[in-house]
DNA sequence: TCATGTGAAGAGCTTCACAGCA
DNA sequence: TGCTGTGAAGCTCTTCACATGA
C-alpha cells in the first residue's frame, strides 16, 4: 500500500471522462478522439491526452481512443470497477436528495443506509434506503464494508459526527457541514461548503471592477 | 467596468475569512492575528497574509486584524455589503435544502422566489420563497433585480433552462446540473458535480496505490 | 518585540510544439 | 496523413524568508 496518487486535478477529471465514455457507448460510438472529448468537456485536447497518458498509452495514434477499453480503464483507476458502498449521515433535505440522487442516477455507488439522529426519522426509507440511529452505524460499515461517508448535518454535530465516522472504520469522507473538520492525516475529507460557493460567486455578480 | 478579477483561489477563500470574523464578533474578539485565522481554517498564514494584502494592508504590524474593519472590507470586496437577491430554479430535494439553507443561515443573500415546471409545485411555498411557473422568470429577475441563478434541473432539462436565465438578464449562475452548459463569453457559470465529485474521491477509498 | 506585508523561490498544473507511430 | 504521447515553456498559486513598522 503505497500512497502516491495521481494530481488532483486528474482525478478530479475522470469521472467526467467516464460520464461521456458511458454516454458514447450507449450510443454504439466506438472511437473517440481527445479533439471530441474536448468539445464535449471544455477542457483542452492536450489536457486530456496528459491526463490519460499518465496512466499509460490508451489510445491508438491517427485514429483516438476507444470508448470500451478507455471507459475500463479509467473504472480500474478510480476504483469503480466493483461497486463502492457508501453512506449518507443527516437525512434533511440535502441528504435525501443525495440518497435519491445516487440511487436512481449513480450506478457505480450503492447507498447502503442512511443515518441520523432524529428519532422521528429513524425506521423511515428513501427509496429503500433505511434511516437508522446513528448508534448503528459501525455495525453497518463492518456488515457491508462501507468506503466513504456523505456528511449533511448541521455544523455544530459535525466534528462529534466525524469522529463517529472515523471510529467507524471509515476513512474516506465527503463533507457538506459548513465546518472544518479536525481528523488524523490519514483520513481523506473532501469539503464542498456550499454557502461559501454562492457567496464567492457573488463577487464575479458584482459590476463595478 | 474593467475586468480585472482577482486570483480564483483567493476570491474562494474570502468567504471563509468572513465566517470566522463573524463568529470573532459575535464573540466580542476584535483583533485575529493571521496565524489564528490559520489555525481556523486549515490555509497557511503566509497565504491569508497574501490574500488579504492582494486587496490592501488591513492589518496592524505587531498585533494582527481589527476583526470588524476586516469583516467590512471582505464584504466590500466581494459585494456583500448590500444583501444580494437569488433565485432557485428547479425545487426538487436539491433545490428545496438550498432555499431553506440560504434563507435560515446565509444572511448575505436573499432568495426572493423559486421556479419549477412541474404545475403541481407552482404556488407552494418554501419557508415563504414562492415557486413560481418558469415563465415568470424573466419578469420576478427585472423587478427584483436578480443577481445569481442557483440551477438543480435534471441534465436533460439545463440547456435549455440556463438559455432561459440568460435571457431574464443573470449572468452568475450556480449550476447542479450534470452537464456542461454552453453560454457566451460573458456568463460566469459555477459548476458543482456532485455524483463526480462523489465518484473522483471514491480513488482515495481504495487500498491499492 | 511581534505580526504584517512582500519579493523570490518553489510546486503544481496547463499549454505549446512537435516527435512518434498506426 | 492524422491523432496520440510528451518534453519544454508558461502560468498560477503557495511557501519561504525577511524587511518593515506599530
Amino acid at each position: 500500500m503505497v500512497h502516491k496518487y495521481a494530481p488532483k486535478s486528474v482525478v478530479r477529471r475522470l469521472p467526467v471522462y467516464l460520464r461521456i465514455l458511458d454516454n458514447l457507448i450507449l450510443n454504439d460510438v466506438e472511437i473517440i478522439s481527445s479533439k471530441e472529448l474536448s468539445e464535449e468537456t471544455g477542457f483542452s485536447a492536450e489536457q486530456i491526452r496528459k491526463d490519460l497518458a499518465f496512466f499509460g498509452a490508451f489510445g491508438t495514434r491517427g485514429s483516438g481512443y476507444n470508448t470500451i477499453f478507455l471507459r475500463e480503464k479509467i473504472l480500474k483507476i478510480i476504483g469503480l470497477d466493483e461497486q463502492t458502498n457508501i453512506t449518507v449521515i443527516g437525512a434533511g433535505h440535502l441528504g435525501i436528495a443525495l440518497i435519491r440522487y445516487n440511487v436512481q442516477k449513480n450506478p457505480y455507488v450503492n447507498v447502503v443506509a442512511a443515518f441520523d439522529i432524529d428519532a422521528s426519522l429513524v425506521g423511515q426509507r428513501i427509496l429503500d434506503v433505511e434511516i437508522n440511529d446513528i448508534s448503528k452505524l459501525k455495525e453497518t460499515v463492518k456488515k457491508y464494508d462501507v468506503k466513504v461517508a456523505i456528511m449533511t448535518v448541521p455544523a455544530e454535530h459535525a466534528q462529534s459526527v466525524v469522529e463517529k465516522v472515523i471510529e467507524s472504520g471509515i476513512n474516506v469522507i465527503f463533507n457538506f457541514a459548513p465546518v472544518k473538520l479536525r481528523v488524523p492525516e490519514n483520513i481523506h475529507v473532501h469539503n464542498v461548503d456550499l454557502s461559501i460557493e454562492l457567496q464567492s460567486l457573488i463577487y464575479y455578480a458584482t459590476a463595478n471592477r
